[in-house]
RNA sequence: GGUCCCUUCGUCUAUCGGUUAGGACAUCUGGUUUUCAACCAGGAAAGAGGGGUUCAACUCCCCUAGGGACUACCA
């Protein structure tokens, strides 16, 4: 039988990076065993949910390159399907309908038995000739006794007494269907094999149970991985940075960095850190997922980042880019940008942690001239600089072979006639050429940017002091 | 409160009874350099505490402490 993992979160917002791993894990899974991924939106809360969140998700898991097969599910579009199951239960005397109203529960939670025990219905025996006309919700006839055990493929064997659980609400007294219910039908329906979910849920591994042997269908394998946290080891929340997965994308991250790096996180393949998807989906396995929560670490983030700017393909950046431009609300790159861009992508890729670090350095042959340098570097462009560019001027204009090594040369030659160092030199032509000295070497920037353009950078620096 | 889960360097982690407890990020020191959020070399840094089991425990068991989840007609 093939597997089929999902992955199904509410919408009630944007997808969150916990969430965005929890899919990851879902989709490496799936891809590594010639599986199916399948997504389903969570969606039977009416009160909370919202279509722009399910897109939100929608677009969320697309910038992470996780691809979902068959069409998305919607778990409030099947609740007469649930529903249908609450009374198959009914029928087969493992549920019971519950006439207690909201008010009797909360009495009961306010007296002092409610504060340990949860509610106990007095409907569960009754005899169905008293009951009232008026209405009702099905509850789940809980085992009273006996033990109710899974074997998790994280966590390994848990076990809670039955007397645990309570009898929980499967239909409501308006006829849409609980979140249990509603997921242990689905994923029966849906074919699912593997629950990989947050370990938030492990107590309803437990409780779902109930509900398969109750309606004698097969238990999928469960997989509970801990959750994410802050580096201060608390929940994730905007005080940490970024939550959504989006605020990444904005923040210029490439979705293959993102996969890496939440892909490291609780999960490990001996002591390789650095990867690509490929990899990924070639040595996933459940096993290999650690027990303990982790921390979010945007240093390390950063550092894997770097990584893939510097091995990703040059379409892949440039994709890559144009991605985070449009996330600024900025105009895409044009063609003949791009083509810019591509020259010198392998000078400026090595230095670079981020997208917009990408943009900050190819400044230089992305702007045209004349341009005025930056505040803080205009100050590289005085006098006596002013006589040293005149006096290297003439021999750049000879210069034959327009290279790198070649002008390197040229100015270490210079340098050394001049009787100063070469940083003197070579850091203000730096401003000359780029208005900045946060830019590319000065000799690959004289490489790219080609003969004439250099000569008329220097022109119009020249013309300005 | 109850039930369940977790606990190796600051962080992510390797180890699956026998290792000088390894790697990565961060950090520190030195070097290199035309900027650096770059590079090179080196250093410091960990089994929460206490009991067992065993010839041998980070690894298995128990207790304690700390952290977390759940305890809804939310998902």
């Amino acid at each position: 039988m093939g597997i089929v993992t999902r992955f199904a979160p509410s919408p009630t917002g944007y997808l969150h990076i916990g969430g965005a791993r929890t899919a990851l894990f879902n989709w490496l899974y799936a891809r590594a065993n010639g599986g199916k991924f399948l997504l389903r939106i969570e969606d039977t809360d009416r009160e909370r949910s919202t279509d722009a969140a399910t897109q939100a998700i929608f677009e969320g898991l697309k910038w992470l390159g996780l691809n979902w097969d068959d069409e998305a599910y919607s778990q409030f579009a099947r609740k007469d399907r649930h529903a249908e199951i609450a009374h198959a239960m009914l029928g087969s005397g493992h549920a019971y309908k519950c006439y207690a109203t909201k008010e009797d529960i909360e009495a009961f939670r306010a007296s002092p038995e409610g504060k340990y025990g949860s509610f106990q219905s007095p409907w569960r025996g009754a005899d169905p000739a008293t009951a009232p006309d008026a209405p009702y919700v099905i509850r789940l006839k809980a085992p009273r006794d006996g033990v109710m055990e899974i074997t998790d493929e994280v966590q390994g064997r848990v076990k809670w007494k039955s007397a645990e659980f309570d009898d929980m609400i499967l239909l409501r007294s308006d006829g849409t269907p609980t979140y249990m219910l509603a997921v242990v039908v689905d994923d029966h329906d849906m074919g699912v094999t593997h629950i990989i979910r947050g370990d938030d849920h492990l107590i309803n591994a437990g409780r779902q149970s109930l509900i398969y042997h109750a309606m004698g269908w097969d238990v999928p394998v469960f997989a509970h991985i801990p959750l994410i946290f802050g580096d201060d080891g608390k929940k994730l929340s905007k005080r940490h940075g970024a939550t959504g997965a989006q605020e990444y994308r904005a923040m210029g991250y490439l979705p293959e960095a993102m996969r890496n790096y939440l892909a490291r996180l609780g999960w490990s393949h001996g002591d390789d850190e650095l990867f690509t998807t490929a990899q990924a989906i070639e040595w996933f396995d459940l096993s290999g997922i650690n027990k303990a929560p982790s921390r979010f670490d945007f240093k390390k983030l950063d550092n894997v980042s770097k990584h893939h700017i510097e091995t990703a393909p040059d379409d892949v950046l440039i994709a890559g880019l144009q991605d985070y431009i449009s996330s600024q609300d900025r105009e895409p790159l044009s063609e003949d940008a791009i083509e810019k861009l591509k020259t010198v992508l392998p000078i400026v890729r090595e230095r670079s942690k981020k997208l917009p670090d990408l943009l900050d350095k190819s400044r230089f042959i992305l702007q045209a001239r004349p341009f005025a340098p930056d505040e803080n570097d205009a100050k590289h462009l005085n006098s006596v600089f002013n006589g040293i560019l005149k006096r290297l001027t003439p021999q750049l204009a000879q210069v034959t072979t327009w290279s790198k090594e070649e002008l390197e040369t040229l100015f270490r030659d210079f340098a050394q006639t001049e009787g100063l160092g070469l940083g003197k030199i070579a850091q203000p032509m730096k401003v000359v050429l780029s208005g900045t000295t946060k830019s590319p070497s000065t000799f690959d920037m004289m490489a790219a940017l080609g003969k004439d353009e250099t000569l008329a950078r220097i022109k119009d620096t020249l013309a300005t002091m």
